[in-house]
DNA sequence: TTTCGACCAATACCGTTTTTCGGTCGAAAG
DNA sequence: CTTTCGACCGAAAAACGGTATTGGTCGAAA
């Protein structure tokens, strides 16, 4: 019963890969399932269900990369640093996977705009730990830590954007480095 | 005869903002300015000649006020300063005026990219410049001045980018200081 | 508990007709 | 020679009406 969700959910994701969310229907889902339309209905209430559960597992299993990344490095630095690249790589490669689901994004917008706002509320608090354990062991130095994330936060967001505009030349990883390194140390000389 | 091109100018402006751009007709310009419609076209010759007036304008009463702020500063890192706040300034007030435009950008963003891609350009120039600047006098200690200004203008984009989206409580002038601070003197403790 | 066929209402789709709109032209006004 | 405009054009958008899809429900049966 639990592995027909299972079924349901791995087969959807595909689908909507390839054919985006609103060219897959819900006929579709149930025919590679091997199941009548109906039955699926009887797992999931809607096909805004199914897709929630596709999107929330995809970030389920992003922030257990983004955890294990963070976890595998030493210092407070190494940990901000391992957490963008990571942050970038995985985007990276979502936004091929992706391509046909972006094109579309704008239609249910609200609802992606809902696990982005989970997501981005996860990520500002893994920084400001970060930020604070860098301060206790006294490796930072910085007086707002609540502000500082967040202008960490929108730098990052600056090196996400062109990953789903203009992708041309645009290597995501030197970039992140370059304003890591600006974050660390600054451009002031002393 | 050029106080009627500036009469349409100004005129053409008012509607693009108030009804944006595809939804104000050439009529609704010549009408206005108690024309014929053929009459305009002696003018301009065409609709999209008279919006990239109406944008080459605006860009360059924006790169004034630039020019001006960077020109009232004194220092490298004060001018850069005054470069980034009076730009977040300019384009918050923009962001109320062109709201309607901004709903259309995706329409013909070829267009509006392209004075983009100019100012980007100016952009990225002002900053290179301030910044060996700053290396001459030896306030700035930068490895690779292209790469570091291409970093600040990332930084840039990730501040202007809540304006035109989520406006809610946000602050560009206090994110672009604290964005600015940690610019300068980095977060490391050292 | 699970599956499914039959059914419904909303909306997407489609071919056609009508309207709108950016743009041209030539005549005429000054 | 400059400026204005009415009449006109073709392409593209809107309106429209009828058909097909599609998300979702329900009750029966396995």
């Amino acid at each position: 019963m639990d592995d027909k969700k299972e079924r349901i959910i791995i087969i959807a994701e595909q689908l909507f890969m390839q054919y985006g969310f609103l060219k897959t229907t819900m006929e579709d889902i149930a025919k590679k399932v091997h199941m009548g339309k109906s039955s699926v209905y009887y797992y999931f209430k809607s096909k805004d269900d199914i897709f929630a559960e596709v999107i929330r597992r995809d970030t389920q299993i992003f922030q257990q990369k983004l955890n294990d990344a963070i976890y595998a490095a030493n210092t407070p630095e190494d940990k901000i640093r391992a957490y963008v690249i990571t942050r970038m790589t995985h985007l990276q490669d979502l936004s091929k996977f992706y391509s046909t689901l972006t094109d579309e994004y704008l239609d249910h917008y609200l609802f992606v705009e809902e696990v982005r706002k989970d997501f981005y509320e996860y990520e500002s608090t893994v920084i400001k730990n970060l930020l604070e354990d860098g301060i206790k062991q006294n490796f930072f130095d910085v007086d707002d830590v609540v502000t500082i994330s967040r202008m960490i936060s929108i730098a990052i967001k600056g090196l996400e954007f062109p990953l789903f505009v203009e992708a041309k030349d645009y290597d995501p990883i030197k970039e992140s480095n370059d304003m890591l390194n600006v974050i660390f140390n600054g451009i002031t000389n002393n």
